[in-house]
DNA sequence: GGAGACTGCGTTTTT
DNA sequence: CGCAGTCTCC
């Protein structure tokens, strides 16, 4: 029987979710509402009552950390193997399965994982090689381009093209996929878009696999591009396909999340049972009102309003200040209060829409002398030398990655230079083979050099071949050179100790009972003896008894080790481990031999690790609250409530725009457990200018009696629309380096028809704050000007003071034009 | 081959 | 302003 303290903990709501019958479902569920606990609950009771084996379950998220968490919390429910499950994410999940079918795939077994800084390089490499105007077709358009493409599921013969331009996209789109598959690498979209082809090709694969998924689960719905839906509806035809989601957290449109997906699932599966959770456990109830009537302004909305019995609490804090500055230290006062008071550092976190801010904040907290921590730097296998390391072992691996190849050939640096290489590409181009195969072919000291390095990599792939996995990595960095030449760098210490933990991941990779280890699919297929069996001979997959939902877990037939060798045959591992033989756990699930090197450059690829979590220290919490999604602190700081920052200017001219920011500042509210402070300043530093900014339009949408105003409000439609004005300015740099800030600027109709500002006619705009008048000229924003050259016009910007003070004033018919206050002769109107 | 000048660019980001 | 990428010159 299922333990009942499990179900003990939930709440109605959560229950009905936890133990729906098996059919489709849409739970909509809001912040802090336990959606995680709902999730692993459900599979775990579906296993306990017998409703499915492990081996018919599919949990799909969309990042690593929250597929580790639900491993983890389902671990401590269920005293059972996990590794027959199908638990990761989609990236992780597809990789999975174009390792095991890689044949019906078209793909080497050892195939590689294009990151996107790779993918930008291959690309950059196509449009060299074709010798295309990266001017009119830059890599990264095109980068993005064949992204979209994917992600609508489209191949480049079937992308629609009416102009000139998008012709030639597309026929590049055609390229790069030739010059991937030639490479043996797959980028991330692929990874889906092949998984996807293959299923729907290959109907005996595709029935086996809809059969084996009894139930789907769906982690962060509303995250789901328009591919990975497909994927859904494609392998969960015959399942109960378990969808969790809030469509008010949708934050991610601009990388391809379709929310409309909430609503076609729902419509697509016949939803019988739309759950919502909308019980918060985390915040009190000033807090979520702000956020219940924030977002009540969205419209389009499935529907679903928070609610707590933590009662009011404090209300929530409204600050406004000068500038950024003056921001960031009243910031950091308030924090240090707080610390005093006992509050951990950790538990306060500061939030803003872009990294930009961050500058000012860390530096203020540098003074204070608080520890901090920003989250969302450089990523461990993201790092450069982490990346030469990796390209490495990928042409050990595989010596035609051209992509790898170039990134070492001369790093550390052996004297071979550009022309040696374009000799080479030459040859590759003319033979239409990889840099490697065009090597014998390269005469003279060219040939040399570079025959030399390609003994040396060869030697390597040689030379490790008997050794165990962290071993061949330490190998590899003292024999490419690569310790060598961070040794002999100056500031080479950290890199150095970078590339001892590169060993150290090797290491733990490589799990004590043998198994190479990882969720994100690197590890081993968990298919079972029969179907691997199966799939060897290509036949049909009947033999499976997943999911019959009899007593055991072990529903898949132990075939005893037969038939993955059918599988493993060809492309053998460059690097044998003995540890990674075929062992059948409990279940009789066998991990199909994946060479670990490959398995290890996947995980690479697809966790690029941690973000640089030391963790160590109490520290703050600074990040974006893109970032912050899914987090939750004691105490928030929300900085920079300006409009053109938050909404963001490219924002908000649309609609859905608009919408999105504001499930951002959703999402940014409901972060706050019991203080929430938001911000915001007059006057910010951005792109090495001053920007006047005014109070962002959120913050008139939240209820009056949950907040409190720590300053002054100053307020009105003028004082507003005078800031705004800026919103319509565009300066122009390049102009600014050259000339000075006499003449410049370029108005931006467009622009301020998005900010929608009146047309004042050269008049004055009133009631502008007082206390931003420029110190020395007595200008202030706003203010009518003549001058004696070029007529009337309004002040839109002030810089500087003293003889530096410099204003931009735009003139009714000679246009915007920043002035030096100490030479322009303005007189006040 | 590397230091230093020059240029361009600037929202959010996981896989 | 600050960064990354490219160019230039020794």
């Amino acid at each position: 029987m299922f333990p009942d303290h499990l179900l003990d903990k939930l709440n109605d709501e959560q229950l009905a979710a936890v133990t729906l019958p098996d059919e489709p479902a849409l739970i909509l569920a809001g912040a802090g509402s336990g959606k995680t606990r709902v999730l692993t609950t459900r599979i775990a009771w579906l296993i306990q009552q017998g409703r499915v084996s492990p081996s018919g379950i599919l949990a799909v998220t969309f990042t690593n950390k929250a597929a580790k968490e639900m491993l983890a919390r389902l671990g401590a429910m269920l005293p059972i193997n996990l590794r027959g499950m199908w638990i990761g994410t989609f990236h992780g999940l597809c990789n999975r399965f174009l390792r095991a079918h890689h044949r019906d795939a078209g793909l080497p077994q050892t195939f590689q994982i294009l990151d996107s800084a790779d993918q930008l390089s291959a690309i950059k490499r196509l449009l060299k090689g074709l010798n295309v105007d990266d001017q009119k077709y830059p890599a990264k358009n095109l980068q993005h381009f064949i992204n979209n493409c994917k992600e609508e599921g489209l191949r480049a013969e079937k992308t629609p093209a009416h102009d000139p331009q998008s012709r030639k996209f597309v026929e590049l789109y055609e390229e790069y996929d030739r010059q991937c598959q030639r490479e043996g690498v797959v980028d991330f979209a692929e990874l889906l878009l092949r998984s996807y082809e293959v299923l729907l090709a290959n109907e005996p694969l595709r029935e086996h696999y809809q059969r084996r998924f009894r139930h789907i689960l769906v982690d962060e719905f509303q995250d789901t591009n328009n591919l990975q839906y497909k994927w859904l509806k494609l392998l969960g035809r015959q399942a109960s396909v378990f969808a969790v989601g809030d469509d008010d957290q949708s934050i991610y449109a601009f990388r391809g999340a379709n929310v409309g997906n909430m609503a076609a699932f729902e419509r697509d599966f016949r939803v019988q049972h739309l759950i919502k959770l909308e019980q918060n456990y985390r915040s009190y109830s000033n807090i979520l009102d702000c956020a219940n009537e924030l977002i009540a302004n969205n419209g389009n909305r499935l529907g679903k309003n928070l609610r707590t019995t933590r009662g009011h609490g404090e209300p929530v804090r409204i600050y406004e200040s000068m500038t950024d500055q003056q921001e960031a230290q009243w910031l950091v006062d308030e924090a240090q209060n707080l610390i005093a008071g006992g509050k951990s550092r950790s538990e306060i976190a500061v939030l803003y829409r872009s990294n930009a801010q961050s500058r000012v904040i860390e530096s203020a907290l540098f003074k204070a002398g608080i520890p901090y921590r920003v989250y969302g730097g450089l990523r461990f296998f993201e790092r450069a030398e982490i990346k030469h390391a990796l390209a490495y072992l990928r042409l050990m691996e595989n010596p035609h990655d051209d992509t790898a190849f170039l990134r070492v050939v001369n790093f550390p640096a052996r004297g071979i230079g550009a022309r040696s290489m374009e000799q080479l590409s030459d040859i590759a181009r003319e033979r239409q083979c990889s840099l490697h195969q065009a090597v014998p072919y390269l005469s003279g000291k060219a040939g040399k050099t570079i025959g030399d390095f390609v003994t040396m990599v060869d030697g390597l792939r040689f030379e490790t071949a008997g050794l165990r996995l962290p071993e061949a990595v330490d190998q590899m960095l003292e024999t490419s050179g690569l310790r060598a030449h961070y040794r002999a760098e100056k500031e080479g210490q950290e890199r150095l100790e970078n590339l001892d933990e590169l060993v150290n991941a090797a290491a733990n990779f490589i799990s004590d009972d043998g198994m190479v280890s990882g969720i994100a699919g690197a590890k081993g297929f968990g298919l079972s003896g029969s179907e691997q069996a199966a799939l060897a001979e290509g036949a049909g997959f009947d033999a499976t008894g997943g999911g019959q939902g009899d007593a055991g877990f072990g529903a898949d037939g132990l075939a005893a080790g037969g038939g993955a060798d059918g599988l493993a045959s060809d492309g053998g591992p460059a690097i044998a481990d003995g540890a990674i033989a075929l062992v059948p756990d409990a279940d009789g699930v066998l991990d199909l031999p994946i060479p670990p090197l490959a398995a290890f450059l996947a995980h690479a690829s697809l966790e690029a690790g941690d973000n640089q979590a030391e963790a160590g220290q109490d520290a703050m919490q600074l990040m974006t609250v893109h970032a912050a999604k899914g987090l939750e602190f004691d105490v928030v700081f929300l900085t920079g409530l300006e409009e053109g920052l938050f909404p963001h200017e490219n924002a908000a001219a649309e609609t859905s725009g608009l919408e999105e920011e504001r499930r951002l500042m959703y999402v940014a509210i409901t972060r706050a457990r019991e203080r929430l402070y938001i911000s915001h300043a007059q006057t910010r530093m951005l792109h090495g200018q001053t920007r006047y900014n005014v109070r962002s339009r959120f913050l008139g949408e939240l209820p009056e009696g949950c907040c409190k105003w720590l300053t002054p409000r100053i307020s009105g439609y003028a004082a507003q629309q005078a800031g705004s004005v800026k919103a319509g300015w565009k300066r122009d740099w390049k102009e600014s380096r050259s000339t000075g800030w006499e003449e410049l600027g370029e108005y931006d109709a467009k622009a301020a028809r998005r900010a929608d500002i009146p047309d004042t006619g050269g008049g004055p705009v009133p009631g502008w704050v007082q206390k931003q008048q420029a110190s020395d000229a007595g200008l202030r924003l706003g203010q009518s000007v003549r001058h004696a050259k070029f007529g009337e016009g309004v002040v839109t910007n002030i810089e500087g003071s003293g003889s530096d003070a410099r204003a931009q004033i735009n003139f009714r018919s000679a246009g915007s034009k920043w002035l030096a206050l100490s030479v322009a002769k303005l007189e006040p109107l």
